[in-house]
DNA sequence: GACATGTTATCGGGTATCCAATAATAAGGT
DNA sequence: ACCTTATTATTGGATACCCGATAACATGTC
């Protein structure tokens, strides 16, 4: 997980709002593998650059189950989340959506953004 | 801007909230080219398929001329907005943020996408 | 002046996300 | 049993964004 090159913490803008997108970024995590809570706040925070606080995550997870996209068993103390057919069927249809819709800043900023990974 | 193929309005997914981000999609939006309000509210409705009332615009503008990112001018009844030098650096900074933090949902979906547009 | 139109702007109310702080629960070590 | 620790969860308060509705303003037309 901070093996590979840099354990960055990508730290977010102070120039504008940068919130939102919580519950799809938890959808989208979850494509990858099941975690528990911790384990999503922690990549949250990998990518974000901050970590959600608990009165942020759980509210959230519980209402992806309220609404069926995920569901959850529970090993030692741990709660792992997992998405249903349903959670999947949602995160590929929102990831299309986001895609289409803030695709274009990626095309301009990828080319650096893959030069840092490679370099 | 809707002679190339189709001028598909991305609509939103149900399943998850897809709110935030409207100020720096402004700033980025800026870059482009200056542009007064119906304009910017008409790019916004484009890509993410929902077009953000006056009462969530105009704020957001207002926030963003008093915090220094842009600057104003009239023109007719139009009120022209531009980035100023500082404006056009936090676009720079916070696109790059935005980049890292949810490149890998590109890198996955993005093919796709090209594939469609190229189609 | 009177009127319609296009554009900017404000108002009131709702939701998701943000935080810090604290509680509740469950497991492991002694 | 007791303590520590890891994890889940709740509370209360703030902010940005969302909406529909309405107002204010500037321009052009008659």
């Amino acid at each position: 997980m901070s093996e590979d090159c840099c354990d960055n913490t990508n730290t977010p803008p102070t120039c504008c709002d940068m919130r939102g997108l919580l519950s799809f970024s938890i959808l989208w995590l979850l494509t990858k593998r099941d975690m528990y809570g911790q384990e999503i706040a922690d990549e949250l925070a990998q990518r974000r650059g901050t970590r959600p606080n608990p009165g942020t995550l759980y509210p959230a997870l519980a209402e992806l189950e309220k609404r069926g996209h995920v569901e959850t068993r529970k090993e030692g103390r741990k709660k792992i989340y997992r998405l249903t057919e349903q959670g999947r069927e949602s995160a590929r249809v929102s990831c299309e959506y986001f895609c289409r819709a803030y695709g274009e800043i990626f095309q301009e900023h990828g080319s650096e953004q893959k030069a840092k990974v490679v370099q």
